[in-house]
DNA sequence: TTTTATACATAAGAAAATTATGTATATATT
DNA sequence: AATATATACATAATTTTCTTATGTATAAAA
């Protein structure tokens, strides 16, 4: 995990996606998830998180609903449908992106 | 190009690959290679390259060597011995980002 | 002759993170 | 019963890494 700084400018991309195929989640939900997904490689701050999920919020990309959970408060994002279209490009930067990174660094690349 | 912000944490990566390839390069070769490279996706600046060569150089991973062509000046980097090793860790590092944000953001994981 | 290309460099500012800190409840461990 | 860990939010200070703007200078092309 001494490749955290690559994600740098990714976050929102990966907290769109998870919200395209989960509906709603929370937080500390999202911090879990990617956890998981990734077996550990990349840990979600929540410095870097809830600021990134405000932002979201204000861009007009998520919808929040606070919910009561115990005596514990929750809130859980939705994608609005500018969001969910928003998803769609970044995706697809995300994909070009990936493609261009591999190509760049694929050891094959050297025979050319 | 909307994706440029993607980039961010991986020019010294991209440095480092292309000296590991072409043994030496100047400064504005590096950023055409680029160019050409990437058809256009990535654009270099001038403004992030340079430092971050001269931030290579103070690590003691590249070498300088000031050559004169014609009346002007290029300055060459060549990987050092230690540069060489690191560059081995960072491209692992890139390939396993790679890998792991190929799998976050691949529709086919949506199906889980 | 004026624009574009080559070739370096740095400074100001923005963006996006890390690290540190804060509040509070719930559960697990000793 | 006491303490540590997990859950759940948040923000402020700082750092990293970039973009944008600016500067200098030579060479080639329009």
């Amino acid at each position: 995990m001494g490749n955290q700084k690559l994600y740098k400018g990714s976050l929102q991309t990966i907290i769109l996606k998870l919200l395209a195929q989960n509906d709603k989640m929370y937080g500390y939900e999202i911090t879990q998830k990617v956890k998981e997904l990734t077996k550990g490689e990349l840990k979600i701050t929540e410095g870097a998180l809830y600021p990134a999920l405000h932002k979201l919020e204000a861009e007009g990309m998520l919808d929040v609903e606070v919910a009561k959970v115990g005596n514990r408060l929750r809130k859980y994002y939705k994608l609005t449908e500018h969001g969910t279209k928003e998803t769609v490009n970044k995706l697809a930067e995300m994909q070009e992106f990936l493609k261009t990174m591999q190509q760049l660094v694929n050891p094959k690349f050297s025979l050319e």
